[in-house]
DNA sequence: CCACCTGCTGTTTTT
DNA sequence: CAGCAGGTGG
C-alpha cells in the first residue's frame, strides 16, 4: 500500500498528520477519518526517520491500538517495531511492574478484576460487622461503585452521594469505613485494582524524577485517542509524560463522551489548550462513513442537547433511503422482526457487516434465542468476559499464587475447592502460613488430607521455572477432577475454554504479563470479527466501530435511556450522546426499533412502553415510520400528528418532542414529562399525567407520588 | 465451621 | 432468574 498524504487526506487531516511538533488537539466528528489520521501520522513520523520506539499511542482499547499500529505498518511496508501502544491501564501496568519495588511491592503485586474487588468489599463489610440483617443494605456492587466513582472523580464519597445517590445517605459513615478498609486490605495483600494502576503511575511519575525524565526522553511523540473519555488522573499522566516539550496530540469528540459514569471528564478535552500552551486546534467535520440521510438524523439528536454542540456533520455519500423507525408490538415480536431484517440485510451485506446495538447486555437475550432458533451465528461484544468465567478464574488463582503468595483472594479460590474448607479456614491457614505457625498447619492438614496434597502441589508449582504454559499444564491436570465435580452439567464447554487458555498461554514467557493481559483485555481471541456472524453489541463496546447496517433495539423509556439515567438531567444528556454514538456507527442503513410493550418480570405481563424521547423528538422528515401489523408484517405508519395534541399549559421542557409522533392512546407525550420540584419532596421526575393537572412524580428517596399540578414547579 | 436449602429483592454502561 | 441472607443439619 502506498502513502500519499496529498491525495488520500483532506486539508484538515493532512494538517494533523504533518504537525509533528508541539501540542495538537484534533476534534474529530464521528466518521471523520480519525483513525486514518492517526495511522497516517504514525507512518509519517516513522518515515521522517523517527525511531518507532519513541512513539507512545494511548487508546481506549488495546484492540484499537493494535489495529492502528498494524495499519501504519501496512502503509510503510514494514511493521512498526518498538512502538508502545495500548490503553492507559495496560501502559500503567507495564510501567508499575518494572518499578514495583519503588512503590513498596517487594514481591510484586496482583491486579484484581471487578469480581475480586467486589468480594473484597464484601469481606471488609462483614469484618466490620456492618449491615447485619439489613436486607436493603447496599450490595457489594453498589459499595464498589461508590468507592471507584469517588476515586475516579477525585471527590469524597459524600459528594458523590449528594449528587447521584441520595438514597444511600444513611450509609455514608459505613461507606467511608468500608472504603478505608478496602484500601488497607489491598495494601496488605499486594493487590491493585484498575483505579490503582492510574493513581500509582501518577504517584510514581510525580515522585520519581529520574524515571519521569527517562520516560519523557523516551516518548518524544505521544498520541492519545478518545481524549473526551479520559479522567483527571489520566490527564495528569499525559502531562507528566509530555513534560515541557509538550509533543502531544489529543484526539477526541466531545459529542461522543459516554464514560462520565466512570469518572471521564469532558473538561479534559475542552481544557487541553489551556493546559498545553500553544495548542493547535484542528477540526475534522467532513464525514466519510455515513450516507447523508443518516447524518440528518444524527445531527438532530445532537440538536436536542441542553448544551449545544458546535457541530454539524456532512457527507458526500447520497442515498434515497431514509433511516427507519420500526414499531413492533412487543419486545418478543421485536426479536422476530429483527431476525427477519438481519436475514434480509444478509443478502446485501456480509453478516459481520451488520450489527444490532443495545443499551445493556441483557437486552439481547430474546434476540440471541431467536437467532439460535433460525441458525444464524452471532458474535456478542460487551457481555461476560472470558476471564470472568468461574472456571477460568479458578485456574488463574493457582497461577496468581505462584507470583504473589500474599494474594488472599486467590488463596480463597484455590483452597475452597477442598471439601470441608470454607472462608474461615482459609483465613486461618493464610495467617498460619505467614506467621510460620507450623502447629496449626499440621493440625489442619491432618484433618483434611486432600488439603495436604493441594499445598504440596502448589509448592511444586512455585519451584518450577515460571513458564506460563508449563505451569498451566500442571494446574489443568489437577484441576480436571474439580471441574467435573463442580460443573457436572456443562464441563465439556468449560473444558474448551480452558484449552483456549492453554493456547493463549503458549504466547507468553512471563507470568505477570499473561495475568495482566487477561485482566486488562478480556478475550484475546475475540480480536477478529467472525465471518458470517452478525454482531451484537452494547453501544459502549461499539465505540469506534462501524457497520454497513446498524439496528438499535429497545428504544423505549427506562431501557434506552436507561431508567437509572432518568433521575438527573446530566445523566440523560449522556444517554443522548450514547444514542448519537449508536446511530453514527451506521454507514448505509439505520433502523431504530421501538417496541410498544416489554415483558415485565415482576408482574409476568407485558407492560406498555413510552417511546424513547430521542425517537420522539426526531422530526418526521428524517425517517420512515413502520409499524408491525397484527398479522406480523410491517406496514408504513403515517405520522398521526395531524390532529393537534392536547397540550397542558406548557411545562417549559420543549426541547423534546417539538414535532413528535403521536403517542399511544392513554399515555402522555413525554414532551410534557420532565422534572419538577415540590416544597416537601424536592426535585422529582414526572413519569405520567393520568388526568389533566394531576401528575405521577418519582421523588428520589420518597418514591412515586400523585400530585396536583398546582403544587409543583416545572423545571 | 461448612454445605445446602428457602424465600426475598431488584436488574447499565467498562478499564 | 440471580444473588444473597438466614436457618438447619452434618
Amino acid at each position: 500500500m502506498s502513502m500519499d498524504i496529498e491525495t488520500e487526506l483532506n486539508d484538515a487531516q493532512r494538517e494533523a498528520v504533518l504537525t509533528t511538533e508541539g501540542p495538537v488537539l484534533v476534534i474529530a466528528g464521528a466518521g471523520s477519518g480519525k483513525t486514518r489520521t492517526i495511522v497516517y501520522r504514525l507512518a509519517h513520523l516513522v518515515r521522517q526517520g523517527i525511531d518507532p520506539a519513541q512513539i507512545l499511542l494511548l487508546t481506549f482499547t488495546r484492540k484499537a491500538a493494535q489495529e492502528m499500529l498494524n495499519r501504519a505498518g501496512t502503509i510503510l511496508g514494514h511493521p512498526l517495531t518498538g512502538t508502545s501502544g495500548g490503553t492507559f491501564h495496560s501502559f500503567a501496568y507495564a510501567t508499575l511492574r518494572r518499578n514495583a519495588a519503588d512503590l513498596g511491592f517487594d514481591n510484586g503485586f496482583t491486579l484484581m478484576d471487578r469480581s475480586d474487588c467486589e468480594s473484597v468489599c464484601k469481606d471488609v463489610k462483614d469484618s466490620l460487622t456492618l449491615g447485619k440483617g439489613d436486607r436493603s443494605y447496599p450490595k457489594k456492587a453498589t459499595l464498589l461503585d461508590m468507592i471507584t466513582k469517588s476515586r475516579n472523580k477525585e471527590l469524597p464519597i459524600e459528594s458523590i452521594m449528594e449528587r447521584e445517590a441520595y438514597h444511600l445517605t444513611p450509609y455514608l459513615d459505613d461507606l467511608n469505613s468500608i472504603a478505608a478498609g478496602y484500601a488497607a486490605f489491598k495494601r496488605q495483600h499486594a493487590l491493585v485494582d484498575y483505579d490503582d494502576l492510574l493513581f500509582l503511575l501518577d504517584e510514581l511519575l510525580t515522585r520519581n524524577e529520574p524515571l519521569r525524565n527517562q520516560l519523557q526522553a523516551r516518548y518524544r511523540y505521544i498520541m492519545v485517542d478518545e481524549y473526551q473519555d479520559t479522567n483527571l488522573v489520566q490527564a495528569r499522566i499525559v502531562q507528566h509524560l509530555a513534560g515541557k516539550r509538550g509533543n502531544v496530540m489529543a484526539v477526541g469528540d466531545d459529542a461522543q463522551s459516554i464514560y462520565a459514569f466512570r469518572g471521564a471528564n469532558v473538561a479534559n478535552i475542552l481544557d487541553f489548550p489551556k493546559n498545553f500552551e500553544g495548542t493547535k486546534i484542528i477540526r475534522l467535520e467532513k464525514n466519510y462513513r455515513s450516507v447523508q440521510p443518516i447524518l440528518d438524523l444524527t445531527n438532530e439528536i445532537l440538536q436536542g442537547a441542553t448544551i449545544r454542540f458546535d457541530k454539524h456533520l456532512y457527507s458526500d455519500l447520497k442515498s434515497d433511503a431514509l433511516p427507519e423507525v420500526v414499531y413492533p408490538l412487543s419486545d418478543q415480536t421485536q426479536a422476530r422482526l429483527v431476525v427477519d431484517q438481519i436475514l434480509e440485510l444478509g443478502r446485501k451485506y456480509s453478516l459481520h457487516d451488520v450489527a444490532v446495538l443495545f443499551r445493556a447486555g441483557y437486552q439481547s437475550f430474546p434476540l440471541e434465542v431467536a437467532l439460535t432458533r433460525v441458525g444464524v451465528d452471532y458474535q456478542k461484544f460487551g457481555g461476560i468476559r472470558f476471564h470472568e468465567a468461574a472456571h477460568i478464574k479458578d485456574v488463574l488463582a493457582y497461577l496468581r499464587l505462584v507470583v504473589n503468595p500474599h494474594d488472599l483472594m486467590a488463596w480463597q479460590r484455590a483452597l475452597e475447592h477442598v471439601k470441608g474448607v470454607g472462608p474461615k479456614t482459609v483465613a486461618k491457614i493464610y495467617k498460619a502460613m505467614h506467621t510460620n505457625d507450623a502447629k496449626y498447619m499440621a493440625t489442619v492438614t491432618r484433618k483434611h488430607e486432600s488439603l495436604r496434597e493441594l499445598l504440596n502441589e502448589l509448592d511444586g508449582l512455585r519451584n518450577m521455572p515460571p513458564k506460563p504454559s508449563a505451569v498451566l499444564e500442571r494446574v489443568l491436570a489437577f484441576y480436571q477432577p474439580v471441574l467435573i465435580d463442580k460443573y457436572p452439567d456443562d464441563y465439556p464447554k468449560r473444558q474448551a475454554g480452558l484449552e483456549q487458555l492453554s493456547q493463549i498461554a503458549q504466547n507468553y514467557v512471563d507470568m505477570d504479563q499473561l495475568l495482566g493481559d487477561l485482566s486488562l483485555d478480556g478475550d484475546p481471541d475475540e480480536e477478529k470479527r467472525k465471518e458470517n456472524a452478525v454482531v451484537l453489541s452494547t453501544v459502549h463496546s461499539a465505540k469506534g466501530l462501524e457497520w454497513s447496517a446498524v439496528i438499535v433495539i429497545d428504544l423505549v423509556e427506562d431501557r434506552f435511556p436507561s431508567r437509572k439515567a432518568m433521575q438527573r438531567p446530566e445523566d440523560l444528556e449522556e444517554e443522548r450522546r450514547l444514542m448519537y454514538v449508536a446511530c453514527t456507527r451506521a454507514k448505509q442503513c439505520l433502523k431504530l426499533f421501538v417496541p410498544s410493550s416489554v415483558y415485565n418480570r415482576q408482574s409476568g405481563l407485558s407492560d406498555p412502553t413510552l417511546p424513547s424521547p430521542f425517537v420522539l423528538e426526531l422530526s418526521g422528515g428524517v425517517f420512515t415510520p413502520l409499524k408491525e401489523s397484527y398479522s406480523g408484517g410491517l406496514e408504513k405508519r403515517w405520522p398521526v400528528d395531524t390532529k393537534p395534541v392536547h397540550r397542558e399549559p406548557a411545562p417549559s421542557r420543549t426541547a423534546a418532542g417539538a414535532s413528535a409522533d403521536s403517542p399511544a392512546p392513554g399515555t402522555v407525550p413525554p414532551a410534557q414529562l420532565g422534572f419538577c420540584t415540590h416544597k416537601i419532596f424536592g426535585k422529582g421526575k414526572i413519569i405520567a399525567c393520568p388526568e389533566p393537572n394531576k401528575y405521577k412524580v418519582n421523588f428520589p428517596g420518597f418514591g412515586i407520588k400523585t400530585i396536583i399540578g398546582d403544587y409543583l414547579e416545572m423545571l
